[in-house]
RNA sequence: UCCGCAGUAGCUCAAUGGCAGAGCAUUCGGCUGUUAACCGAAGGGUUGUAGGUUCGAGUCCUACCUGCGGAGCCA
């Protein structure tokens, strides 16, 4: 008897198989059970019969959600199975029967379920997120390999700052030295760049925000590309290519998971290039606008960073992701290169995704020149010393450069069309949430 | 950190200041096609913690704890 998976059934039909897994749920008459057996890779209802053998009848009827067991049987067609076939039960092993399970098939509270997160991401709709997150990871890597990108990791232990000074996760360091938790690879990735000409890297960022809103964690992943002679309108080419290559493959490759998420994937579907791409100066005039027709409670003031409204706000005008570009020189980040002709403006981009998910790219063009670096270090209040290294990047054939950053759990919060990030990873780090 | 809401059975929730309740889950029984199955029965409670008001508090008041939603900040 030959040992399959649920998603092999459709070629077997006819055949005897073993199905290894876990009772999702069960459901019995006087004559007969339906037990409905999850593998990881789907469900079917196995359907046991008195009639056949009453020793296999009475183990079936007497387990509980979660059970671990073995089930042998024919594989059927069946027009009211969701997945077109059943499996008529010849033979049941049981490994572990379970009685207590936490999750009942009812309704539970967020926080229950974040307690058993474990458990949790057993679930249909768990799964699916976290199935469409696998893709989402995929399409980016094979986006950026297929453009012949170089994938060079960066360190998450780092010793200094490279978003604000404030958000630092602190870790000894073996008694004398003190090491950070990485907010973002781009300094390390700068340095691939001028090494491989394009190169990413893709791992888990840390930011210690006192954020307790649906788009925040305290640990999450991005992927960074960096390109050497790159400018910031490169990077809205790039990033625009990116969303594309993604959206299309969710679409093309999670159809059953889009559909048990109950996503309206219309609106995935109308995700078409160009990107609106906005400067500045333009998005703060249509945020005024916005607020004198009442639409927006603040007035936006030309300086400051968007809010959660705001971006909702500008996202909605189009129904696409927006790229805003030309933020003020004063709230970025010490590393970027300024508009030669209007200096108060930084050459930096954001995308913004559509349905009110935020943020969900950012990055633009590097500083390449080493006294305006050095400046800068102090204007931010860094140590030129920690930097020395990064500065040797201008000292060593510098040339213009360009990259940015895409989050990975808001990008599958909007493929899936979920309200909270948190169930875009298996285990969440948030704030007051380290456990399990 | 600030603002708002909530905390009652394992879970989700009811209960005019006056007997602590239901559905699901669990256990037992019934049903030959169920799709979060259904029907019957049983067990299951320090009402978040500490204090206060009252003849009487799950309910009103104070403080604290925990969680949720939002703001700021950010991807």
């Amino acid at each position: 008897m030959t040992q399959i998976y649920i998603d092999q059934l459709n070629g077997h039909i006819g055949k005897e198989v073993k199905l290894k897994g876990w009772l999702y749920n069960s459901r019995s008459s006087g004559k007969l059970v339906f037990l409905q057996l999850r593998d990881g890779t789907g469900i079917v209802q196995c359907v046991v019969f008195k009639g056949n053998d009453e020793a296999v009848f009475e183990t079936a009827k007497g387990l509980g959600q979660e059970s671990a067991i073995i089930v042998h049987g024919t594989v059927k067609e069946d027009a009211r199975s969701p997945i077109g076939v059943e499996l008529d039960v010849t033979g049941l092993e049981v490994l572990q029967n379970v009685h207590d399970y936490p999750i009942t098939p009812k309704e539970h509270g967020t926080e229950f379920l974040m307690d058993h997160r474990h458990l949790w991401i057993r679930s249909k709709r768990q799964h699916a997120i976290l199935r469409i997150r696998h893709t989402v990871i995929k399409a980016a890597r094979d986006y950026f390999d297929d453009l012949g990108f170089t994938l060079a990791d960066t360190p998450i232990f780092t010793p200094a700052a490279c978003e604000g000074t404030t958000t630092l996760f602190e870790v000894d360091y073996f008694g004398d030295d003190t090491a950070y938790l990485t907010q973002s690879g781009q300094l390390y990735n700068e340095a691939t760049a001028a090494a491989f000409g394009k190169s990413y890297a893709f791992g888990p960022t840390f930011r210690a925000e006192k954020s307790k809103t649906r788009r925040h964690l305290t640990e999450f992943w991005m992927i960074e590309p960096e390109v050497a002679y790159a400018t910031y309108e490169d990077m809205m080419d790039l990033g625009e290519g990116l969303i594309l290559a993604i959206v299309g493959r969710v679409l093309k490759d999670r159809q059953q998971e889009l559909a048990a998420l109950e996503r309206d994937t219309t609106v995935l579907e109308a995700i078409k290039g160009p990107f609106p791409r906005l400067h500045y100066d333009d998005a703060v005039k249509l945020l005024q606008e916005g607020h004198a027709k009442g639409e927006l409670e603040n007035n936006f003031e030309w300086g400051g960073d968007f809010g959660a409204p705001d971006e909702t706000y500008l996202s909605k005008q189009f129904g696409l992701p927006v790229f805003v570009h030309h933020f003020p020189t004063a709230i970025k980040g010490f590393y970027f290169e300024v508009d030669k002709d209007r200096p108060e403006c930084a050459l930096g981009i954001d995308l913004l995704a559509p349905e009110g998910y935020g943020e969900i790219i950012g990055g633009g063009e590097r500083a390449a020149d080493l006294d305006y670096l050095i400046e800068q270090l102090k204007a931010h209040n860094l140590p030129q010393e920690t930097f020395e290294w990064y500065l040797d990047l201008r000292r060593y054939g510098s040339v213009p450069h360009a990259g940015f950053g895409m989050g990975i759990e808001r990008t599958v919060a909007w493929m899936c069309g979920i309200e909270h990030v948190r169930e875009t990873i298996p285990f969440p780090r948030m704030l007051y949430r380290l456990r399990p």
